[in-house]
DNA sequence: AAACCGGGGGT
DNA sequence: ACCCCAGGTTT
């Protein structure tokens, strides 16, 4: 992986991001997207927003771009470029927390503080037969404080390497692979036929359902877009007016309030059931002809969208979801 | 402490 | 349907 040739601490943050809760399959297509569009800090720094938000597209948990260009800029204006070279001080760094912050500090300059990643929880609760949840306070603090106990001074970078990979390839989360493993003498998971059973997490997620009812007014070359704020999912990336809903709505019911004397459907997709890590989105999508200008305009101001070109919408950053729609719509 | 934040892949 | 992923922030 590249950014184990380096100690580059741009490099390995850069990593890090894109890899937290993220495959490393599908990171490295992005890693490489960023390295090339923003070799080093001071170019990301000056990019705008909208433009690393839309090479973050695709990726999922948005925040994590927002925050990589805020603290960007940061490192730029603040730390005159250079990255701070501590646990302590890149824990201060937005969207850096212990695992990341560890991570740095040992692979880019030799700190002797433990990566704990779901490959550590792993590993540890299987070895020592360790049952806290790993989803509670007070387990993250026995595991953290194990690890750091284990971590040797003399080459910490290359053992928080290997215990992530020892837990990546070869002890999995599903069949393990015990029967060729050097320790398995010494586990505990082994020894008690618990693997499957380790680590413990406690945490059930509660899905919740939404209907997004789209429709994409077009008239002419222009077709009206928002961009999404508030807490809600998808902070920063554009959609289509939505119409939320308890239900997915007949165009006709969405059309009511509007002059649809001057509105065509051109094109209606499925619905599409779109899944996230905790809602579930029903969502139905309709490509509006808008006849005239001033009803453009007048849908425009009523529901408080934002004109763009149809080619300039290729680069705003969009929801996964807006694009399965367009596709849909051959759009 | 619990909720929230995406999307993809494996079983 | 459920779990996991080289986690972090907000409430």
């Amino acid at each position: 992986m590249p950014w184990r040739e380096t100690q580059n601490p741009y490099i390995i943050w850069l990593s890090e991001i894109l890899l937290q809760q993220t495959r490393v399959d599908q990171g490295m297509p992005y890693f490489y997207k960023f390295i090339d569009n923003y070799p080093d800090v001071s170019k990301l720094a000056k990019a705008e927003e909208r433009e690393v938000l839309r090479l973050w597209e695709g990726l999922g948990y948005y925040s994590r771009a927002r925050n990589l260009h805020a603290t960007a800029k940061l490192i730029v204006e603040k730390y005159s470029g250079i990255f701070p070279q501590s646990y302590n001080e890149l824990l201060k760094l937005k969207g850096v927390g212990p695992y990341t912050a560890a991570a740095i500090a040992s692979f880019s300059y030799n700190e002797p503080v433990a990566v704990v990643d779901g490959n550590v929880y792993r590993v540890l609760s299987r070895f020592f037969g360790i049952k806290d949840d790993i989803a509670s306070p007070s387990g993250v603090k026995k595991f953290r404080e194990l690890a750091n106990a284990l971590i040797p001074i003399k080459d910490p970078s290359t053992y928080n390497q290997a215990i992530m990979e020892f837990g990546a390839l070869h002890c999995v989360p599903v069949k393990p692979k015990c029967e060729n493993c050097p320790v398995s003498a010494q586990c505990y998971a082994f020894g008690a036929n618990e693997q499957s059973s380790l680590p413990v997490k406690n945490k059930k997620i509660i899905k919740k359902n939404r209907h997004f009812n789209y429709l994409a007014f077009v008239w002419k070359d222009k077709i009206l877009m928002k961009e999404r704020k508030g807490k809600d999912i998808w902070q920063g990336l554009y959609e289509f007016y939505n119409n939320e809903s308890s239900e997915i709505l007949d165009p006709g019911n969405l059309l009511e309030k509007l002059p649809s004397s001057e509105l065509t459907i051109v094109k209606s997709s499925e619905v599409m059931k779109h899944i996230l890590t905790h809602q579930i989105l029903f969502c139905k999508g309709h490509i509006i002809n808008v006849n005239s200008k001033s009803a453009f305009n007048a849908i425009k101001g009523a529901l408080d969208l934002n004109e763009f070109s149809i080619n300039q919408i290729n680069d705003l950053p969009k929801p996964v979801l807006i694009q399965r729609f367009l596709k849909q719509c051959e759009f």
